[in-house]
RNA sequence: GGUGGCAUAGCUCAGCUGGAUAGAGCACCUGCCUUCUAAGCAGGCGGUCCUAGGUUCGAAUCCUAGUGCCAUCACCA
């Protein structure tokens, strides 16, 4: 039972003893490090069934709890907050109990509650760029962090294999690309992919300026584009299965694939299960026929299906298109039921993408509920703001992105530089060193994007490069490697690392404030869980590293000649490194044993 | 225009279900490496929490209205 849970009860008791009045909650709270104390109790919300003096309140109720609960060893009242001190005893017990335990703060896997979590889900026209990253950094921290919380996690993702937009970098490759290849001309294949993308907005805007310039309206001109119809053309044929467009474009969707694989090797991101549009576009339509049969939906004179969502507040939405062809909508209902049919175990999903989308969303789930699915009910979509840069919104056809492996390159040879400049590891071998650079340029990387709360838009300025001092994943993982080095120290020393702490111990102050971080590690991973906000658990590891850092510099660990301070110390540092480590497992982000 | 999101220090961000004098980092200024890694620590400077009302013992937090920025409202995805 926590320490919360029974002094609840005895300020309910004390409450109904002394004043003769029932509460319902009591409100508890950190003392602030400006008074004296652990704990604080809140009088007011009490005043609404004990009349009185908030002070006078605080004052019988801190005498009654002083007597009536052990571990409460003292008492003071400010304004109406009763600040309670709890006595070491009750920590190092704490301590002793969580020194030893290999997961801490993890919940064991309760199967009967999955979940399947969507992220990534790219366009195969084009190469990852640093929205790609915020999505897939979100969406794979989200899933690890819903693992640690007790649910079995399936991780997924939809790629955009099929469409107009696909259609387009294939045009452009057949005509400009002179069979040019990732093997013949070295480059990787969703970058070379990417060019075609680019090379055919280049050209579909000349051709425009050509039809404009003859005297064609604009509009007409930009419908009427010759590259534009050949795409349009191209499109129908592989929607018909021609022979030579499906060759062509499982060629180039191979060579995307490859240079995805490469990026999200080096991001550290991973799938249990890929699903491809291709593959699902043409389900969602039995589901639509379906739902039509049972009224949830209606036809229109032209033969289009629409659902009326105007009693929900929001629009009527097509479904299925005039000549039966699927929509974005009618896929996404198709895919949602194919997953259910292969994981019958899913009791939900989460959805990773970004906010512009958040309207498609909440139809998407209104119809699935409308439908009438039992899931639908746990439906969630992850939604986050936008990566922008200075000039504005990223855009791939217009080539105005940070590039993901660009950025993930640049984050490395930085961590490089700074390390050679610093020149603490002439131990280690060029590959060590390399691995480092790498994990330490992936720390600043995910942890600048991953602190942010999701829902803020995120403003990158390519100019001013993501720091590695101060509030960043590099100093959490320096003080890591520092922990490691006195670990190992110790270690060499002799110092018994399971000797339990007498509970007749005297903490230091920092020693207390430590063991109070340690014990908010769990909570915070389930609150993480519940908002789906791996920027609380990176700010927690954050203020956890704070106070080690603060501790570290106030006392001294192996030069303690107390020898069960000096234990106490070394487990200290060790429990703290572990949940620095295991915290930063669920952001994705890596740490070394020196830097 | 309708709908949704955001607005906190010069900059980037915290601030859990309303609680005590609004916190960090960067930048700028002071100190601290012959003692466990200075990518660190200690301190200083810096705030009309967008504005105006309201609810409350108490509002950065909740409600209403307004302002600004972003997104969305296609037989695009």
């Amino acid at each position: 039972m926590s320490i919360q849970t029974v002094l609840e009860a005895k300020v309910k008791e004390a409450i109904l003893s002394i004043f003769g009045a029932e509460l319902t909650s009591v409100e508890f709270q950190p003392t602030r490090k400006d008074f004296e104390g652990d704990v604080t109790v809140v009088v007011f919300p009490m005043l609404r069934v004990v009349k009185g003096n908030p002070v006078q309140i605080g004052e019988q109720l801190g005498a009654f709890l002083k007597d009536a609960v052990d571990e409460v060893s003292d008492f003071n009242v400010v304004k109406g907050f009763l600040n309670l001190v709890l006595r070491d005893a009750f920590y190092v017990g704490f301590f002793n109990g969580i020194k030893e335990a290999s997961n801490y703060g993890f919940v064991e896997e309760r199967t009967a509650d999955a979940v399947m979590v969507e992220y990534s889900s790219p366009n195969t026209n084009k190469p990852l760029h640093l929205g790609h990253i915020r999505n897939n950094l979100l969406g794979y921290s989200v899933a690890e962090i819903l693992k640690a919380s007790g649910k079995k996690v399936y991780k997924t993702q939809i790629i955009n294999d099929r469409g107009i937009h696909i259609c387009k970098s294939m045009v452009a490759w057949q005509r400009f690309g002179n069979d040019k290849t990732p093997e013949n001309t070295g480059l990787k294949g969703d970058k070379l992919v990417g060019n075609y993308y680019v090379a055919f907005d280049k050209a579909y805007k000349v051709e425009i300026a050509k039809l404009v310039a003859d005297g064609v309206d604009e509009k007409i001109a930009a419908k009427e584009a010759p590259i534009l119809k050949e795409a349009q053309e191209m499109l129908i044929k592989w929607e018909a299965g021609d022979a030579e467009v499906t060759s062509l474009w499982k060629r180039m969707n191979a060579w995307v694939y490859e240079g995805f694989a490469i990026t999200y090797k080096n991001m550290g991101v991973n799938f249990d299960k890929l699903y491809y549009e291709s593959d699902t576009y043409l389900l969602g339509k039995d589901v639509v026929a379906d739902g039509l049969r049972k009224g949830v939906f209606f036809k229109k004179e032209d033969g289009s299906v629409w659902i009326d969502l105007t009693d929900e507040g929001l629009d009527e939405k097509i479904v299925l298109r005039s000549d039966g062809t699927a929509v974005y909508m009618t896929q996404d209902i198709g895919t949602a039921i194919q997953r259910v049919n292969d994981y019958p175990d899913i009791k939900g999903m989460v959805y990773t993408v970004g906010n512009e989308q958040d309207y498609h969303f909440k139809v998407l789930f209104l119809i699935l509920k409308k439908l009438g699915f039992s899931w639908a009910e746990h439906l969630h979509h992850l939604s986050y703001g936008m990566v922008d840069l200075p000039s504005g919104k990223m855009k791939s056809r217009e080539g105005t992105v940070v590039d993901a492996d660009d950025l993930m390159n640049d984050m490395t040879t930085t961590a490089r530089e700074l390390s050679e400049e610093l020149g603490k590891l002439e131990e280690y071998s060029h590959e060590e060193k390399q691995e480092l650079y790498k994990m330490v340029g992936m720390g600043a990387l995910k942890y600048y994007i991953l602190k942010v709360d999701p829902k803020k838009r995120i403003l990158f300025n390519p100019e001013e490069s993501v720091d590695f001092q101060g509030n960043t994943g590099p100093f959490i993982q320096y003080t890591y490697a520092r922990i490691q080095s006195i670990l190992r120290k110790a270690n060499n020393a002799g110092v018994v690392l399971s000797r339990t702490i007498e509970t007749s111990f005297k903490l230091h102050e920092k020693e207390k404030e430590l063991i109070k971080q340690l014990q908010l590690f769990p909570e915070t991973i389930q609150l993480a869980a519940t908002n789906f906000s791996p920027a609380l658990l990176a700010n927690y590891v954050y203020d956890l590293v704070k106070e080690f850092n603060s501790f570290y510099q106030q006392v001294s660990i192996l030069g303690e000649t107390d020898e069960q301070k000096k234990a106490l110390r070394v487990q200290l540092s060790q429990k703290v490194s572990e949940v620095i480590e295991s915290g930063f497992k669920l952001l994705g982000i890596n740490v070394p044993e020196r830097m």
